[in-house]
DNA sequence: TGCACCTATGCAGTAAACGCATGGCACCGG
DNA sequence: CCGGTGCCATGCGTTTACTGCATAGGTGCA
């Protein structure tokens, strides 16, 4: 008998959630999609794995017993796909280097260039993600090497952090904030924060300092996959958003305005890479990379 | 990105094979739809896995990094669904036996009979399967233990030789060997014997006596999957079969003849269970099988 | 140059999966 | 006791994916 890795998905979600509707939604297909695969993976197995009481969805000691093997058999693709695509790549002397948004900004730059300037043989492919992309990339092996934003689910990652942003709010050009120096975190909370559905939870909730300093939470403005995305919600006034200091270089636009929040921790970009990574070439990249932030630590 | 078993069984099933006409016989689909999945997963992992030469197919280097993953994932999902289903018959308390045609004979009946004797509580389901079906059925878990024919696949598998039959030809009622008492395997070298695509190459050998004393190979005649359908080619005259002396008095036909032959080796059945046995019953129902092998080894 | 062998592709038929709408059941509150 | 709510299952129509067959295309050998 046959299964494939999305089922597993599904299946650890709902053992997760112990809800049809919730785990359909965060899986993000209709219930009754969610509800047909796990029959059927139930009458693959010829048992049942949750237990259905009206009221509430259990795990049977089947199911129980069947969730750590699913997890592993899902840990275990993303670590062959790795494994044949990181091959791949070594063979042809590419680097391959994942980040979302502006990454670690100007360090990335400057490490591209350096890094092949000194190995004329080697390509380095800087691969752009949707926010959380970089760090699947990693998992899946679609990338070497990638700068993360922390916090991000680093297991069974070797995490450097290399450098450190403030963080700017960035807000519509003729929003009344704009006329400050500076903003605080208290000045933001009646101001919608955009988010996203692509990372998880703990980033989101970091990203938008939630729970705020005093214990309220923030307003839940719209959500997006990316900076192009985010930003267009920004600049029509629909929210505002919190980014770290090169987004403000990166993706300066006349219809926005950023400005620095001091009383909010700063971000850490790490430059990140499976535990199992045996590549040269990549610890070669994290090296330069930590040689470079500590030359020139500020741009 | 996701993928299914029956994609990473393709995948394996090439790799050994080298060759996609071969390789797709073997897995009894069509040559193109063996090709097609092949460069849908290649696609997926955005890396070749084969070269095609025209002349050749080899595995690239990812493939040959790729290989064992993918026998590992085959592995460790058949481990999964076992893990499930043995929680659920043990939960249960079921025990379900797995054999093939005759089984161990009248030493499996009596020792369902006793075992549920001895223990009230529990309930032992015999569970009939086509050649070779109780060993894979062994391995997903559709069986918490099973008598088994050798050679089989026994990987992973503890077995334990509890009875040995000689081996009988299965004649049609009017074949003119069925004129002797005893036959040699010498008067059936012209003569067609049925074989299976169900299990594995060497277990067919074994059966056939393939090479013949002096080197020959058997006349192939035609396939089957079980007992049944075996039964019907040789009761037709299409062709002859050998068997353990237990199927001559399970599967008597007044259409068929059965003589021993003297000079060969006789078969040896063995009580199997996965290595990572844990459950009582199991190990329970093993020791009443070698108790009754050894307090009456015949019938 | 023609043949044998082997993989890729066009095409048509079939099976599987999806989303939507809705049914059915359990619990809760008035 | 009865209507409301939350939640999973199912019927239905549509779309997508997969399969086998026939065949094209490419390679090496006689």
């Amino acid at each position: 008998m046959d299964v494939d890795t999305r089922t597993l998905r599904y299946f650890v979600e709902l053992a997760d959630q112990l809800n049809f509707t919730r785990a359909a939604e965060r899986l993000f297909v209709s219930q009754p999609s969610l509800s047909r695969r796990i029959r059927q993976l139930e009458a693959d197995l010829r048992t049942p794995l949750f237990e259905r009481t009206g009221r509430e969805v259990l795990l049977t000691p089947a199911g129980e017993a069947f969730l750590p093997a699913a997890r592993q058999l899902i840990a275990d693709w993303q670590a062959a796909q790795r494994t044949a695509r990181v091959v791949a790549a070594a063979r042809s002397r590419i680097l391959r280097v994942g980040f979302a948004a502006s990454g670690a900004g100007a360090l990335g730059t400057r490490a591209y260039a350096e890094f092949m300037k000194r190995h004329p043989d080697v390509t380095v492919e800087p691969k752009r993600f949707d926010w959380g992309g970089e760090v699947t990339a990693l998992h899946e092996g679609l990338v070497d090497v990638a700068f993360v934003w922390l916090p991000a689910r680093t297991a069974g990652l070797h995490i450097e952090v290399v450098r450190v942003e403030r963080r700017w709010a960035g807000l519509a050009a003729g929003h009344p904030l704009a006329g400050r120096d500076t903003v605080s975190i208290h000045d933001l909370a009646a101001e919608p924060i955009v988010w996203t559905r692509q990372a998880p939870r703990d980033w989101v909730d970091w990203w938008a300092v939630n729970p705020r300093p005093g214990g309220g939470e923030p307003i839940w403005g719209p959500t997006n996959d990316n900076v192009e995305e985010m930003l267009e919600h920004v600049a029509s006034g629909t929210a505002i958003c919190i980014s770290p200091e090169s987004m403000t270089s990166h993706y300066s636009r006349p219809d926005l305005a950023w400005r620095p929040i001091p009383d909010i921790p700063p971000l850490r970009i790490a430059i990140c890479a499976p535990v199992t990574t045996t590549n040269p070439l990549v610890t070669g990249f994290a090296a330069l990379v930590r040689e470079l932030a500590t030359t020139e630590p500020r741009d």
